[in-house]
DNA sequence: ACGCGCTTGTGAACGCGCGCACAAAGTCAG
DNA sequence: CTGACTTTGTGCGCGCGTTCACAAGCGCGT
């Protein structure tokens, strides 16, 4: 078997769901370690960055079949490069964001995007005021250029009202695109070969008053 | 009023964590419903949705002792007022918003923290270019006033750059915050009793570019 | 009054993910 | 070259969460 075979091989292997939504954890921290010129860590020190537990870490990163070197630790640039390229980061991602009211400039802004491979394509509101406005080097475009935006494999971003959303959606999947994230506090209905996952900002915070009335509760005033 | 309270809560059972995170959702979804003029729904009705399994929505709500009618289903006003007690969203809920980015400025106007009892009380940035600005009905303080809007069961939430979040998280917690937000990409550092959670904006996108790249390994053009 | 059909609540089985603890493997000093 | 130390990779047991499937309960029509 040639390596590229081997590393074929490794690409098919099943990858759990719970690691795959740590390895963008480890890739921010790593790209921290790389800044600070950090050239090489152990699981400890990661986990330690990370903020997970190291055992995890190592078996998380034993499924990407990215070696470290026992006694020593792992590299920190091949980590780097192999999370990006299991993300799917390595080769430019084409997004296109739908609606730029605060969150959708917020995320046009959002840092932690563009550093990683994952810099937004196109800007798109309804709203034709908005239409030529400058944002994050970005042009605004009307939705209705959506289709001409979309090439196969992009994702689409949903960042407007909760009103607007289903329709959005559906004009996105309708342009091909198979990969949605949802902002929109809202149930959105997808085809079955269509990706959805969903953000909803406020309930993090509903938890933590869960937690913060219990806490009341047990301890009263 | 307070002692019935306690006493209920001791009564019942500990929460799931899984099942505390699906409140939220439920009760967004029964919110839509009371609008549409639904009085009564059934769990598969509500699951459908919420976007969830029909049994495990039951067992959801079996914890919090809101007890359904057989035959015909759960009452939508009686299940939103108890869903919003476990949360604690029934009594209002301070929250403390630090940092009046783009993001912040998303958060302060979302209407899904007002309309459920999560009202932010008090704006806070360190640029004072910003002090006295109004947004979203508030006037914007300077970080500084900090220990002035912060009472006993504050929320505080972090919409800052990264570089700032460590600062403005000690500066939280020593002004008596045991809760806190974050949507700061960094990993921040708490004593053990404070309650700490996370959003990170680009985790969910890169998880959707993974997806993506699978897709085109799996049907390569 | 009474059974019929609908819906809830839950017992039990299954599967996944987490973390401990240790063997394998590599480094480095002398 | 050898031996001691360090760190990875992983087998295993445990606990949580999800799902199926069904008995118990309630309303409604007759």
């Amino acid at each position: 078997m040639t390596t590229t075979e081997i590393a074929a091989a490794r690409r098919r292997e099943v990858i759990p769901e719970a690691t795959v939504a740590r390895l963008p954890l480890y890739l921010r921290a790593l790209h921290t370690l790389a800044d600070e010129g950090t050239s090489t860590i152990s699981s400890e020190a990661l986990a330690e960055a990370a903020g997970v537990n190291s055992a995890k870490l190592r078996k998380d990163l034993s499924h990407l079949g990215s070696y470290g070197t026992r006694g020593v630790g792992y590299d920190v640039a091949h980590l780097i490069t192999s999370i990006s390229h299991e993300l799917g980061l390595s080769r430019r991602c084409s997004v296109v964001l739908v609606g730029v009211g605060n969150l959708g400039r917020a995320l046009a802004g959002y840092g932690g995007f563009a550093s990683r491979g994952l810099a937004i394509d196109a800007l798109l509101d309804a709203d034709p005021a908005l239409t030529g406005e400058q944002i994050a080097g970005l042009t605004v475009r009307h939705i209705d250029d959506l289709p001409e935006v979309v090439v196969p494999g992009s994702i689409g971003v949903i960042a407007t009202p909760a009103s607007a959303a289903q329709l959005v959606c559906d004009l996105l999947v309708g342009a091909g695109v198979t990969s949605i994230l949802n902002f929109a506090p809202t149930v959105l209905s997808v085809p079955a070969d269509v990706d959805l996952r969903k953000v909803d900002l406020s309930i993090e915070l509903q938890i933590l008053s869960f937690h913060e009335h219990r806490k009341s509760l047990v301890t009263p005033a």
